[in-house]
DNA sequence: CAGGTCATGTCAATCGTTTTCGATAACGTT
DNA sequence: AACGTTATCGAAAACGATTGACATGACCTG
């Protein structure tokens, strides 16, 4: 097996075909047109003598889609033990005799014996499988992703996905379909990304993901957004800056106020008294936040660097040095939030503060694993954003 | 409900908490430090009196999580019915008078019930779950997700994400897990976006999405790369340019030998003789492009414009434009292939050719529904690139 | 009015597991 | 030698739905 990127949004398929050794190549059906639909089917090799079971249906056209599914009575005629005993084996409870055990795992191995997640399912009342809902699949929910599934790779669980962009039709499928599978039967346990004001109705555990909680909000998992703020202002210190605009992000989110508050602090603690005219307004989107770079730059005494509440303003504030002839980091520094994947394409490469969406997306996991499992869990507590200096930061002019 | 968005990255929650109007607040259980970790217990509101039924526990302490599931038994007791009338009635099967249709549905709303697809599926053999294996949650698959998840929505069917990236642990567990369940039992159908060699016994109809299939691959679904490279070339053409460079992917892959061509056709019909000199080396990657930018400038004859095999190259070649002192697009055009995020991003944003991954991801689900269904389906065919004009292509210099 | 059709419903088997509980045999103890 | 303990295993009842075969009247036809 070899994977091969082209960076990150290139994906290349060597060969997708059955190549096994034991079996034999799968047949491709309907493929016209150099289409590839195939169904490929399980083929058995049975070594012991097992009348009659897995090789009932075998037409002369050599490999039909079907092939009645192996199951656990298969399995416990075979080996000629009790249904229990196999699903004992199976799942390694107590109370059968090693040789019982191996022999059952020989016939599992030699029949392909696969364990019907739906039938335990049912029987055991859990699904194994968590459910994660997230507005839109973005770059945001992405490294979430990543992290969650990470995280997950080695647990029972499998990760289902529901994208509740409210896009075309409103969001009446959104509603209809994710949300009430939160109380349906489907999944053990959600994550949710989603900034839906009503979670109705949920049997199950949920924990929930924010960067951007509003203040009155119980929180799951976040980035510590103060002290990321208070790390990017203090970045800027450290180089020598002392003038130092801020531009804000959305007034309404608790996330833009602890940012300011962490820039406010690091002013402080440096000795740096805060000057009102150096923070300006912004909504975390690019266009306030190109308006509010000519502001900043515009004053009289304008500042020698900029702490954006976000990369995107960050980038935008980029953008108008570039068209004011500024030189980044010569003339201004600039530094952001969040180090979305921009940020590092950017020239120069914007200098930001991580947010570890990967490390969130584990630690909702962790958070959800515990209360699956009755666990008294608890908030890891803000997660660290860490530096990234890139080259829109550089020292402070001494003039 | 309100989405509110920081561009694409930001996410903020309102209020996750249930302000359904019946039912009333859900209990927040082991809520320490501020954390949101909430079993929010179904609460039922049986209106007609239906004894015993779903006020059974109802302990002191209000709103305990548990409270049985209601069954298709349940209902079926309640509307004084069968549980096959009942079930007839959830599945809109013929043979049912409309009054006991009402009533059934009556019955159903007023107890909250939700069937079990857990229970369902082990009947019909059908889980309703189609899979997506991806390599990682990138940008490309994300576009994907993005077309799949709203394909989806509105038909019967879940959407369950593997993710495969095999950084940690080697490839064990992607392999346990992800391509098993591909011959096990929880999914219908499955969606490969996977540079995997092998898929073994898979006994679902599987369709592959892959933009960079090596020759002799059988394809699913993917952009024209030929005619997107051909676009992309006359575009250059277009705006006068007769010395244009072409920076190359990655050798073994079809798609950099359909662009390449799709580049020389379009010389070809513009009169422009292909030169050697012009078409360079390159992987799809940052640092092969650099280099051949570089290799590309240095000629004693440089090209006025660039296309590069994707936008990840293109991206490159804009910073060694910018690191000579050249300026785009007055000196040197430059457009790519893909419309990753970052193309609208750079300074100046990046033309390219857009790969439409909403589209292909429809397109995909849209075989996987035809197969499930038992359909003849047929390859779409490649679907087209359309050309990104943004700001990195200008006219050709007259000079 | 006997027999047939149609519209409605119900019965009961079934899907593939898990899990409780009892049966059996082997063994060690007095 | 009789009895209590273990260790091992199987029988059978769930789990919650689907489904085809059948039952029951009502209604129509000739």
């Amino acid at each position: 097996m070899s994977i091969v990127f082209d960076n990150v949004f290139e994906i290349h398929c060597e060969n997708v075909v059955e190549r096994s050794a034991i079996g034999r190549h799968a047949p491709v059906k309907s493929r016209n047109s150099g289409v590839f639909c195939a169904t490929v089917s399980e083929v058995m090799t049975p070594q012991t003598g097992i009348p009659g079971i897995a090789n009932a249906q075998q037409p002369q056209s050599p490999g039909e889609p079907s092939s009645a599914r192996v199951t656990i009575n298969d399995v416990a005629r075979a080996a000629q033990v009790s249904v229990s005993t196999v699903s004992k084996v199976v799942n390694g409870r107590y109370g059968v005799a090693p040789a019982t055990i191996a022999k059952v795992h020989q016939v599992i191995s030699e029949l392909g014996y696969e364990t019907s997640l739906v039938a335990s399912s049912l029987r055991s009342t859990r699904t194994n499988i968590i459910g994660i809902l997230v507005a839109e699949f973005e770059p945001f929910s992405l490294g979430l992703l990543n992290g969650i599934s990470a995280t997950l790779r080695g647990t029972q669980y499998d990760l289902m996905a529901y994208a509740g962009n409210l896009s075309p039709e409103g969001h009446a499928g959104w509603e209809r379909r994710s949300l009430s599978r939160l109380g349906g039967t489907l999944i053990d346990g959600a994550i949710i990304v989603t900034p839906t004001v009503e979670v109705p109705h949920s049997s199950v555990p949920v924990v929930a993901i924010d960067p951007h909680a509003g203040p009155e909000m119980p929180i799951a998992i976040d980035v510590d957004n103060h002290s990321g703020a208070y790390t990017a202002t203090r970045h800027l210190l450290d180089l020598g800056h002392r003038r130092i605009g801020h531009i804000r992000g959305r007034g309404d989110l608790a996330s833009a106020h602890l940012r300011e508050q962490g820039y406010r602090q690091a002013l402080e603690e440096a000795g740096v008294e805060f000057d009102g005219q150096l923070s300006h307004d912004g909504d975390y989107q690019h266009d306030a936040a190109v308006q509010a770079a000519h502001d900043l730059l515009d004053l009289p005494q304008p500042p020698t660097a900029i702490f954006a509440a976000n990369d995107l303003s960050a980038l935008a504030a980029l953008q108008v040095a570039g068209e004011r002839g500024l030189q980044v980091p010569g003339d201004l520094s600039i530094i952001g939030f969040d180090d979305i994947p921009a940020a590092a394409q950017s020239s120069p490469p914007l200098s930001t503060v991580r947010q570890p969406l990967h490390e969130m997306g584990a630690q909702a996991v962790n958070m959800l694993l515990g209360l699956l499992a009755g666990e008294d869990v608890r908030s890891p507590g803000h997660l660290p954003a860490v530096l990234v200096p890139r080259e829109t930061t550089g020292p402070a002019r001494t003039s």
